[in-house]
DNA sequence: ATATATGCAAAGGATTTGCACGGTT
DNA sequence: AACCGTGCAAATCCTTTGCATATAT
């Protein structure tokens, strides 16, 4: 199985409906490989799917993370920001962040190395500290190059 | 040169004038272990410093930020919190998040092999897009053993 | 038919801004 | 004296909630 029904099934599976906007929140995010607020998806589906409310944008958004199908994103700006879970190690990667401009860049160095090092330290904190851990973030922050000016 | 004389110091260095607000709000989060929001401090304060406004707790930790005293974290609880920012390698650290009740814990475990590998994506950041990179952060979130139940 | 999802308007919470006053240099 | 810092109130921005209506199952 592949594509929207994949995702309607799986929303079925959590006792959620497959609806108009889900569908064309998912279709968004899953297609663009940027980050985005809210507001961003807001704007987007504005022009296809006119009356669609902001309020649903962020219902919509939050069953999504709860479901695994998003990654939310909360750097220093005041917005949370979207993107898009596929479910393939391939594509796992971490963020460089412009603090000027809010650009993020999404890299793939390294990961492997990473990982290794990453579930060690997993484990070493669940045993320490009992926790039951269940994801990880790493971002380098700076100044692009079109920021430096 | 140590101690509030020292911090009065970078203040003049900086151009910035050595008021009590922000000699009490140092003096604070340098003794504290705690990952403090605004309200935090504001609240703790409130007894000695009765009529420190809000806003000034704002300015200060912006301020204080933007001259390396303090680190500001933003994890996904639509509230930043800040830490202070002791310049030695010894105490740098990352963070253990319980995703349900918010809890942080510093941890040091792995420092040294992180430092390595951290070092070496950044020059290859660095070098492939161009950025200056001034920070990083690693965190791992979870459910703590409180929240376990 | 029934429970869930949506949209609008209003509420909420964190942070920022305008402005007159007060304190540091 | 000159300029920066402060406090209050109001304004902003992002996000959540209440409620009547529309929709999926």
């Amino acid at each position: 199985m592949r594509g929207p029904g994949k995702w309607q099934h799986r929303l079925h599976g959590h006792g959620a409906r497959w609806t108009a906007p889900r569908s064309a929140i998912l279709e968004l995010l899953s297609r663009s490989s940027k980050h985005m607020s809210a507001k961003d998806v807001y704007g987007s589906l504005n022009r296809t799917h006119p009356g669609l409310g902001l309020t649903t944008v962020y219902r919509t958004l939050d069953l999504l993370v709860r479901m695994g199908l998003l990654n939310k994103l909360s750097f220093g700006s005041g917005e949370s920001r979207y993107e898009f879970r596929s479910g393939d190690e391939e594509t796992h990667h971490h963020h460089l962040i412009c603090m000027q401009c809010g650009k993020i860049i999404d890299y793939t160095d390294f990961v492997d190395e990473e990982l290794k090092l990453i579930k060690k330290t997993e484990d070493a904190l669940t045993r320490k500290h009992g926790f039951k851990i269940t994801d990880h973030n790493i971002e380098f922050l700076g100044i692009c190059p079109e920021c430096k000016g």
